[in-house]
DNA sequence: ACACATCCATACCGTTTGGTATCTAATCCT
DNA sequence: AGGATTAGATACCAAACGGTATGGATGTGT
């Protein structure tokens, strides 16, 4: 009991903390993220941030850790990995995509690809655990794929590793392309592009 | 004479600088790239870049306009435009990128995709630029892909147009994919792939 | 040859950066 | 109850940041 609600308020600031940098993050890059704005949005100060993390560094694996790989996979990993008609869910999540981000989520992209693109060639921790995620979600379409194959709505002949590794870096770039073009119109159609070619992956 | 070799002199530096910051945004983005480090690479000071360019923001802006849209026009978007058999140079130059490219580069990514993730939500006058780059960029495989209509090698019912955008956000996500993997084949995998999609179109 | 503009190096500036040392409450364990 | 640990606020720091002011060369135009 004590020892729960030491550990409820101790994650509390600690999750204010990981929110906020998530949420400057996400708008600045991790580079451009500054520690006084995410002390100053969430009330605390340096104190509380260096009790929980040792460096911005560790601020930034933690993030993407506890908010990005959480996020991404409730949102959509699990959801693919573990429908039973996962084909029809890998469509209905594009659709969905499309449908329920409006134009700031578009504009601020992909958390996941953003620090790809700004990280990779930077950190190796950063890369490495944004790997990670990305193999998990090929993944999880790859044996969607696999799955569509057994139950025959998938053609036999087609490469799923390769098909779920395109539909991936497909998937992000359109998110990307949007980010630029600051608009939802033209992301739904790159997206009804890649569910067209899903379609053409599927036996009609 | 005299006036050629002055400007010629004023170019050299401003070239070297133009040269030297391409690079240092390349591998740290705009917001991570240093002054101070593009003048040691280069061996000027402040006193010259800030001769030539006002600002940091108009170093950045230049690079975009005079050394990344000049590389892509180069590379890519005149190469498609003004080929007469539009469909085939545009799966050559995709198979080029995939043979061509060191893993390096891969690495590094795309000069443009890079920029674009991360000043976007950041500032209206780069976003604007690239925008206008993209545009262009899709433009070209629009109009290839029209011409190939007109010519029997695309099918009559694709939308063109829609396909273009496709084609760039895939084309953009493979290399983003391939920039975190840090390899070569995965990301020769995905064009094939990419490949595969734009064969879809084609009447065989 | 002389006034003038261009080019760029040197030295400096204020701000912001991530990070640290210290100190005070609060909480935990026995 | 009381010593020990934890949580977090405050004040401070050196370094790096982008940017500026000045001054001296090197031409350039007349």
């Amino acid at each position: 009991m004590t020892a729960e609600t030491k550990f409820k308020s101790h994650d509390a600031t600690r999750e204010k903390l990981l929110s906020s940098a998530y949420c400057e993050i996400r708008r600045h890059g991790y580079q451009g993220a500054s520690i006084n704005n995410i002390l100053e949005s969430t009330g605390l100060t340096k104190g509380a941030l260096y009790h929980h993390f040792a460096t911005k560094h560790a601020l930034g694996l933690a993030v993407i850790d506890e908010v990005i790989a959480v996020n991404l996979n409730d949102w959509f990993i699990a959801r693919i990995r573990d429908s039973e008609t996962p084909v029809e869910t890998l469509l209905d999540v594009i659709a969905q995509l499309g449908s329920r981000l409006d134009e700031e989520a578009i504009l601020l992209g992909c958390p996941l690809n953003n620090l790809i693109q700004e990280m990779s060639p930077l950190d190796e921790q950063f890369r490495h655990r944004l790997n990670v995620i990305l193999e998990e979600w090929q993944s999880a379409i790859h044996t969607a794929l696999l799955n569509g194959q057994r139950q025959g709505t998938i053609k036999p002949e087609i490469d799923c590793s390769a098909a779920a590794l395109f539909i991936l870096s497909a998937w992000e770039g359109c998110i990307g392309m949007a980010k630029n073009r600051q608009s939802v119109c033209p992301f739904q159609i790159c997206l009804q592009q890649l569910q067209g070619y899903i379609r053409s992956l599927m036996i009609l």
